[in-house]
RNA sequence: GGCUGGAUGGCAGAGUGGUCAUGCAGCGGACUGCAACUCCGUUAACGCCGGUUCGAUUCCGACUCCAGCCUCCA
């Protein structure tokens, strides 16, 4: 049975679609005006598993992703480049959709792009101005009136009165109270905008979620996602919106990833202390990044760093190694096996992947233990166990790739010559097999430097690329 | 200040009221020309102070420290 933390009830709660057997779910995508960082990462790779995960429990998911390809961070970078917004959205939503495929994230069934619903988004608008929950101010900035909706702050548990005294209070203001927030923002002719019956002018930010999702998954839906960053006030204003417009509940179950860190400081844009998917592609093995990220439980902050990345290399390492030598397509699919619980039974609460995790290394040892075990059927077993291990890997996203590849290979950067290795090997082989111990010692101590680590067998020698990335 | 969440062995990271997380590293052994890989065994932890309990790292309370949100942010 599956549960799932809920942030709206700071609980963990049995999941229970409203339509048996269909989950249907949204996550806050990103406003691409550059390029995606390890951050980004780590919330794409959590709802992926998640629904990888959902789908694998034999459950019809609908995943959608948004995109914001309109705000004024983009309208910024844009005049800086003296470029066309579009132009640059398009750029780096291009450039996004690289690095998620780099990571082995599944595309969303639909990835709904604010540009696209501006009429929906201008529909639920006057929804909510018919109602009143919405005003528009002198300027024709159209803006959600806070106080109107009674619920307001239960996702975050923010006390209404409270924000109203730390609320800043700018000169000139247009709203009638501080906590509105913004549904639709006036632009003069020359700038991008759509027309509308408040104006021209272009959406806020948190409305285009609401409008999106609705338009997607109807007015009620399963799960919301997103970083944690974003629960206020951005889903907070979601639901506000959202729950006036339509007068349904809106998500049942929210989901929050957690941060990264760098030095115990959230890794963001602002503080500019943000490595890029593709800075690090260059360093490791996307597979080496992907580890890292499924590692750690996706509420749980994760701290970024070379040590760490070098942490995951290893032992995914040992996972691929387990995998090496066995025929994986032609052996027999186990199921119900314990290793399969165990992973169950971890994914089950809450999506617990560290503890899922341990059950592959159970999963792996049992591999290499049955391999070697001389008895008459080991290979054909191992190889059964080493199938699951890949089935079960792919829950995750890992482990889809070749072992020897993935051990034989480095960085994107790091420049590995496999025909001067493989010389080297065989020159090795030659020495072993003349007894010529010390020469054997030297090619090693070559290849060594060279940080590749020689395995001799009994049917001859291999090699794999020792990471480390933190000495480059 | 308000609201969240966290503090676990050398590092990373789960979890549990009394018995094994797991990975890396370490130690002993098997294997090996020596190694590596692999296997077997093994060391080692639960921020601080109280409380509940036969027994708490696990439940409750105080404290200290850390992080996130409260402003754009995955």
């Amino acid at each position: 049975m599956l549960t799932i933390y809920n942030t709206l009830t700071r609980k963990k709660e049995k999941f229970q679609p409203i339509d048996a057997g269909k989950v249907r779910m949204y996550v806050c995508g990103l406003t691409t005006y550059d390029y995606a960082h390890i951050g980004h990462a780590r919330m794409l790779v959590a709802f992926d598993v998640i629904q990888r995960y959902l789908r694998y429990s034999g459950l019809d998911v609908e995943y959608v992703r948004n995109i914001t390809d309109i705000d004024d961070k983009i309208l910024k970078r844009a005049s800086e480049n003296g470029e066309y917004f579009a132009d640059l959205t398009e750029r780096f939503i291009a450039a996004t959709h690289e690095d998620e495929a780099s990571l082995f994230i599944q595309r969303p069934d639909q990835e709904p792009r604010a540009t696209a619903h501006i009429a929906d988004i201008v529909a639920m608008i006057e929804r909510l101005v018919e109602q009143d929950y919405a005003y528009r101010a002198e300027n024709g900035d159209v803006y959600f009136s806070v106080k109107q909706f009674k619920n307001y702050g239960h996702l975050s548990n923010k006390n209404v009165e409270e924000l109203l005294a730390g609320a800043r209070i700018d000169i000139g203001e247009l709203k009638r109270d501080p906590r509105d927030f913004a549904l639709w923002k006036s632009a003069s002719d020359e700038d991008v905008g759509w027309d509308s019956p408040w104006g021209y002018g272009r959406p806020g930010w948190h409305i285009e979620c609401s409008a999106m999702s609705t338009c997607c998954l109807g007015d009620t839906f399963d799960i919301h996602g997103g970083g944690s960053d974003l629960m206020f006030p951005h889903h907070e204003n979601e639901i506000a919106q959202s729950e006036a417009a339509t007068g349904q509940s809106f998500a049942r179950y929210w989901m929050h990833n957690g941060p990264v860190r760098v030095d115990n400081e959230k890794m963001s844009k602002s503080l500019g202390n943000f490595f890029t998917i593709r800075d690090v592609l260059k360093k490791y093995p996307a597979e080496v990044i992907r580890y890292l990220l499924v590692s750690s439980h996706y509420r749980s902050p994760i701290n970024y760093s070379d040590q760490g990345l070098d942490q995951a290399a290893a032992a995914l390492g040992r996972l691929y190694t387990a995998l090496r030598d066995h025929d994986v397509t032609s052996a027999k699919d186990l199921a119900n096996s314990r290793f399969e619980k165990a992973f169950q039974a971890a994914m089950d609460d809450d999506f617990n992947t560290p503890e899922a995790m341990s059950a592959l290394f159970d999963l792996a040892r049992e591999c290499n233990r049955v391999a070697k075990s001389g008895e008459a059927d080991a290979e054909q077993r191992a190889a059964q166990l080493a199938r699951l291990l890949v089935r079960l890997g792919g829950v995750l996203g890992l482990l889809q790739g070749d072992a020897e590849t993935f051990l034989q290979s480095g960085s994107a950067d790091a420049g590995i010559d496999a025909d001067a290795i493989d010389a080297l090997v065989a020159q090795r082989r030659q020495a072993r097999a003349d007894k010529n111990w010390a020469l054997a010692d030297e090619i090693r101590d070559k290849l060594t430097a060279m940080d590749v680590v020689v395995e001799d067998g009994a049917d001859g020698s291999r090699w794999r690329i020792e990471r480390h990335g933190s000495d480059k």
